[in-house]
DNA sequence: TGTTTGACTTGGACAAAGTCCATTGTAGGA
DNA sequence: TCCTACAATGGACTTTGTCCAAGTCAAACA
């Protein structure tokens, strides 16, 4: 079953055929679809869950702490289900696709006290940019 | 003078008051405008230049890379006229304030090889948020 | 199981950021 | 000074997302 869904229902969300099927569309890893995309995934399956629907539901998922919402170019917002483990993005600068990476050493260390301007830094985001194998295979 | 505006001449551009007008806006350090913000500052200086010059100008500044476009939160994007030198950047989370920054040490040797499944990484961008010294004062 | 009710859903209007294009204007070379 | 290729303009259009009034329904309760 999904996980995402547990979780849910564990907090006392009321429980709707239309947010049942957005956590069921964001089943699985390196999952990171535009709110259009789960919309058009989870018309398959309820063809008549509105657009203002799966916003709302993707923001109150965000909300709790269930989703993240990834930025990794200037289109729209990505919707990730992996949210229990902290995580930075590759993305192919080609394609678009989208793996989770797991950097070692602490981005947050690297910043020099004298580059703070007196800010209390407390997240960094990263996004590694490439080219992914499939794209690289058929130059 | 304008070092953006002396570079972007030595290329052989056509110059007009209106490319004068946004180079000039853009001058100095820590600049990080929206397109419309640069449009508001060009207008006091020329005031019927238009919304689709400021785009087209930021945008072929982007393409000779005289400009950095940079996206640290999901609204406009920003115009930095500061490409000459590697940086990231620091954003306050209460007044959007933005700094460039010089981290030590070289995020991209922080991803190890079995994180990069396949891809050519040749690029990093790393964002840290904060709160600015201001909006701590007046918390 | 039927009733009730506040939470959820819906479609459409609206907004912000940006692109595109036909028309008009002009920088800079001949 | 004249020409013309390149640039500027303004308005229509697109994408992504927000907001709202009205209708619907999950689930608590009797
Ligand atoms: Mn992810
Ligand atoms: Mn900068
Ligand atoms: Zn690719
Ligand atoms: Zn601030």
């Amino acid at each position: 079953m999904s996980d995402l869904l547990e979780r849910l229902r564990g907090r006392g969300w009321r429980m709707t055929a239309q947010r049942r099927v957005v956590a069921e569309v964001l089943e699985g890893d390196h999952v990171h679809l535009t709110a259009d995309e789960v919309h058009a995934r989870a018309v398959d399956r309820l063809p008549e869950i509105s657009r203002a629907t799966v916003y709302n539901t993707l923001g109150e998922m965000v909300s709790l702490g269930e989703v993240i919402e990834v930025s990794t170019d200037r289109r729209a917002k990505r919707y990730d289900p992996n949210a229990h483990r902290p995580h930075h993005h590759l993305v192919c600068a080609r394609c678009g696709a989208i793996r989770d990476v797991h950097p070692s050493g602490n981005p947050l260390a690297d910043l020099p006290d004298d580059e703070r301007f007196g800010f209390t830094v407390s997240d960094v985001e990263v996004t590694y940019r490439g080219i992914c194998p499939n794209c690289s295979a058929t130059a």
